[in-house]
DNA sequence: GCCAACGTTGGC
DNA sequence: GCCAACGTTGGC
């Protein structure tokens, strides 16, 4: 199956990109919404994902990959619907892409980041993956 | 099954 | 601090 690509949001002030940078691998956890929930459940092993600082920031600042395919949420209740993968980071993006630069390239204003605002985990296209990696050679601030 | 009220998320 | 978007809940 072909890679897929995500993108999956944090606040930073409750888990950072440098707290998976230090412990080198990480569950995406407390996802509460059946929409991301199917993200999750869909991801791949090799899959990789956009970490995206929300709130803070608003500003993509990694890639991480997929490790782990989804598997309960050990901080839900027994029985519920709720799961998280494992991930672990790949590299930092040379500059971060702000949601602001988002935003103002038509290539990119139609992600599901900016139509579904409150979406935390979401598919990006391979054509906006390439697109967000390629802006992230350059800073743009 | 509809819809108003309310809570949460996240941008501004 | 405010507001828009969206999900959930509860009355009917």
């Amino acid at each position: 199956m072909a890679k897929s690509y995500w993108l999956m949001k944090s606040e930073p002030d409750a888990y950072p990109w440098e707290q998976l940078v230090r412990e080198g691998t990480g569950i995406w956890d407390g996802v509460r919404n059946h929409t991301a929930k199917l993200n999750l459940k869909a991801m791949q092993v090799g899959d990789e994902a956009l970490f995206y600082h929300s709130n803070i920031g608003k500003e993509c600042v990694g890639i991480m990959r997929v490790t782990e395919t989804s598997f309960p949420d050990p901080t839900a209740d027994e029985g519920s619907p709720w799961v998280v993968v494992r991930v672990e980071p790949v590299r930092a993006l040379n500059h971060p892409v702000t949601l602001a630069a988002i935003k103002d390239d038509p290539k990119l204003a139609d992600m599901e980041l900016i139509r579904q605002s409150r979406l935390s985990v979401g598919r990006v296209t391979p054509e906006e993956w390439k697109h967000i990696l390629k802006k992230s050679e350059t800073a743009e601030r």
